[in-house]
DNA sequence: AACGGCTGCAACCGCGATGAC
DNA sequence: CGTCATCGCGGTTGCAGCCGT
């Protein structure tokens, strides 16, 4: 079962890194650059697995760390990345600059987990706890998937203030960025965004975007070109209250629907 | 001072994804 | 196309330090 060992583990060292150990691998990979882990250990004169090197090298020692405590800012972008995105921590970290999966993940679950326990949410489902799971009481707004071939072209407006919901009663426990829409969750746009059926028309990057001061990140340049499906894109804000999602039609370049979620 | 439980974090492990051959 | 090597990710573990008794 399993895979062959990645190194030979009896001539390897294991447990902390000794501050020389450290400096061999800063001063090598200063040298040579990051990449060839496997052949790291030997050519830096380290006794280490090239996987430890890897992992030391990116969650400590890398100059554009930033170490210290979380702002509040950081916690509530990691609460909203996480309902979304769900424990991809290194999707996550991609958002959080000087930040690495690793430190993430482990604040996740020493203090994040905690924080939203006492305010009576779930951490994993991002629901009110004690609320039913599982269902996504969708509503059976009607108006919700009838319109969204309309092309409204390079419109791009909030519907009304009520289209602004709560994240944890929303948001499903698994959107994957990515996801097909026929694929494994099985919902369509309108069914994973009942609530508010906007209609707009993009070009990449979205005129809108500088207008709703919303900028684009995580897009997939590969489903773009490659696939018809729907993807469902996070937009991070610069206001300082409000993420939107929306799923994303890249052959007819439009979505098929737009939601905004209030953060916690 | 000694002990034991708890906490936070660094490091490890297993496995899926990916690319080279 | 299949196999193998390597990378990267997420879950888990181990341990040092802290704190209360």
């Amino acid at each position: 079962m399993g895979r062959s060992p990645c190194c030979e583990k009896q001539h390897t060292n294991k447990g902390a890194w000794t501050k020389e150990e450290d400096e061999r691998l800063i001063h090598y990979i200063k040298l040579h650059g990051e990449g060839c882990w496997r052949s790291l250990p030997k050519a830096a004169g380290l006794l280490r697995c090239g996987k430890s090197c890897r992992l030391r090298w990116i969650n400590y020692l890398r100059p554009d760390l930033k170490r210290g405590n979380f702002t509040e800012e950081e916690d509530d972008l990691i609460i909203n990345l996480h309902s979304l995105l769900g424990n991809k921590w290194s999707s996550i970290a991609a958002r959080l600059p000087g930040r690495t999966d690793n430190e993430i993940k482990n604040y996740w679950n020493t203090h994040i987990k905690r924080k939203l326990c006492s305010r009576g949410i779930d951490p994993q489902t991002h629901r009110p706890l004690g609320s039913v799971s599982g269902t996504n009481k969708t509503s059976n707004n009607s108006s919700s998937s009838s319109n969204s071939n309309n092309s409204n072209v390079n419109r791009f407006e909030l519907e009304t203030k009520e289209s602004v919901v709560p994240l944890m009663q929303q948001v499903p426990a698994n959107i994957d960025n990515g996801e097909d829409s026929n694929g494994c969750s099985g919902l369509s746009s309108e069914e994973v965004f009942p609530q508010i059926n906007l209609e707009l028309s993009i070009g990449i990057p979205f005129p809108s975007c500088q207008r709703s001061q919303f900028s684009p990140v995580n897009l997939n340049q590969s489903q773009k070109q490659q696939q018809q499906r729907v993807s469902y894109q996070l937009f991070q804000s610069t206001m300082p209250d409000v993420c939107l999602c929306y799923g994303l039609d890249f052959q007819k370049k439009h979505a098929c629907s737009c939601r905004v979620i209030t953060t916690l």
